[in-house]
DNA sequence: GAGCATTTGTCCGTATGTATT
DNA sequence: CAATACATACGGACAAATGCT
């Protein structure tokens, strides 16, 4: 297809050429391809821009335009979220760092939803997550205290947290997904301007015997760093291939 | 909070302006604002590229700027997709349009996951959608023919579709929500340049006794026509709020 | 249908600001 | 500090789509 637009042929001959190479690798930048392709700096810029729309690249002032990777990261009845399997999957390495970590008193704004009064005591868990050293997620967990007490928030424990309360066929998931501007406090964790949208993942896993909430989490993703795809129901016999 | 850039400046100050207006009511051009603002065209540009980004508003080539609405969507174990449902509980009026509609034989890549060899003789339906006369929706429908042989595909009746198969508590359905790219033909009907991405709705419905496929669609909805969310599992206590 | 004004889309050249390396 | 690269902004021009006369 032939397009009258300067920028989107270019976008589209980058976007042929770049398919196959490695995350992380750079892209020529905006003067390079002004001089490449006789345009001026203007619609260089409109085709890396373009590129940044379609995900396939990412670009960080002073640095550069850096082809960008997306996991697919699916969700469904029997699999619950799980950042690291999904991570795994896709043959990349997951990477998290604690932000921040301590005890506070849960917020009115969230005592309903664990059930638990207002005022309880809980563990407040901020991390952030790579992909191959790609920022991803920022995710805020809530654990409550009694659940537990002796929580260990070393960094190497805190890596692997959303296994502490998996104990198989004990935890009820409650999981909600939807695509929505982050608050501040996650887009700065995600280095995203204001009013760029992500994913938002809510969860809240409970004791399946007694109801009790023993974990409650907010993840924000971004949308250039994972292929989110929810499933409801069982899957029929094949759904493999989807056009 | 301050912002040290211009368009920014604007885009907050035109964003609360609008909160508010009804949807569709028109928004100053880019040659009104730059006089207003005092900036060049290119500033204000930028303002109005930022809104869209926001979803706040859409643009149109030749038409002018105008304030979007989006509408709640939300799809859970309880609650199959429905989308007469979710405009009526949005306040606002569904409308649909057949776009094409006859009977053709099953193509290979949808074979598998209709559990039907290819070529079967299979009605073919594809209609769009409207929020309030906005553009939001394009699915395209498969039906066995001899699930449905005498389909009515008069305009009034493919208006309610997605009720044909619906005998409750007969139909087991399948579902699958994701964000990405749609093919062409899809991105001509929602009126959506190359590359921009959409939300993604796969759905199976089948007998619940027989496990026949009844009912087989894609739909692919504008992200700025609605908020999809997306719940799995049972619902907790009190999950109303949302920061 | 043709013609016209309006509005957004594309593109040029140039300049300056700001973040990264 | 300097070089590089992206971000913002100006002014100007023409193209393309829309809506109205």
């Amino acid at each position: 297809m032939t397009t009258s637009t300067r920028y989107l042929e270019i976008a589209d001959r980058l976007a042929a050429e770049i398919v196959g190479w490695p995350p992380g690798a750079r892209v020529a930048s905006e003067p390079e391809l002004a001089d490449r392709f006789g345009v001026g700096r203007a619609a260089a810029r409109s085709a890396l821009q373009e590129l940044e729309r379609r995900l396939l690249v990412r670009r960080v002032q002073g640095a550069g335009t850096f082809v960008n990777r997306r996991i697919e990261y699916v969700i469904s009845h029997s699999r619950p979220p799980s950042w690291h399997a999904a991570v795994a999957a896709a043959g990349a390495t997951a990477r998290s760092q604690l932000t921040s970590a301590g005890r506070t008193r849960l917020p009115a704004t969230l005592a309903e939803r664990l059930g638990r009064p207002a005022g309880t005591a809980v563990h407040r868990i901020v991390r952030i997550f790579f992909v191959d050293d790609l920022l991803a997620s920022w995710t805020e967990d809530w654990i409550p205290v009694d659940v537990a007490p002796d929580l260990d928030l070393a960094p190497r424990a805190v890596e692997s947290i959303d296994l502490v309360p998996r104990r198989p066929g004990r935890v009820r998931d409650w999981c909600r997904v939807s695509f929505d501007i982050p608050p501040v406090e996650a887009l700065r964790g995600l280095r995203l301007d204001a009013g760029v949208a992500a994913w938002r993942v809510e969860r809240i896993s409970r004791d399946a015997d007694t109801g009790r909430v023993l974990l409650a989490s907010i993840t924000w993703t971004r949308a250039d760093a994972v292929r989110m795809v929810v499933e409801l129901r069982d899957a029929p016999a094949a759904p493999d291939t989807a056009g």
